[in-house]
DNA sequence: CCCTTGACTATCT
DNA sequence: GAGATAGCCAAGG
């Protein structure tokens, strides 16, 4: 196979593999949960490095924003990809599209996989 | 070694 | 809530 893939890379991919469809997760919150606090920045390019297929776009800022600059081309790829997912962008913030009655939205959309 | 760059964040104004 | 500011940290020049 490749080269070397060090410990961060396969950690981070582990965790962005398993973020499950309609639900996304904060940069910092994947490196947090993959072991390595105050690497938020580091996220991307270990996705970028990856040689499978991720989905790196439910991966988005801590304030629910998307990471590329608005109406760009990854922005819309992103977008278009989260849409396929039920997840809409709503005032540049990423918002669920349907949900149930009395269903918490932040639960129903942040954080990391549930179990 | 110093400086700049980022798909970042938290914390002020 | 929008900006500015200061941390953050690996890479590359």
């Amino acid at each position: 196979m490749s080269v070397s893939q060090t410990k961060f890379d396969t950690a981070i991919w582990n965790i962005v593999a398993n973020i499950r469809p309609g639900r996304v997760m904060g940069y910092g919150e994947v490196a947090r949960a993959a072991g390595f606090p105050r690497h938020a920045r580091m996220v991307s390019k270990a996705m970028s490095r990856s040689e499978i297929a991720l989905p790196w776009y439910r991966v988005v800022r801590s304030n629910r924003t998307l990471a590329f600059e608005v109406g760009s081309d990854a922005y819309n790829e992103q977008k278009r990809l989260l849409a396929k997912e039920g997840v809409q962008i709503i005032k540049g913030k990423v918002v669920a599209l349907e949900l149930d009655e009395g269903v918490d939205l932040d639960k129903l959309l942040w954080g990391p996989p549930d179990n």
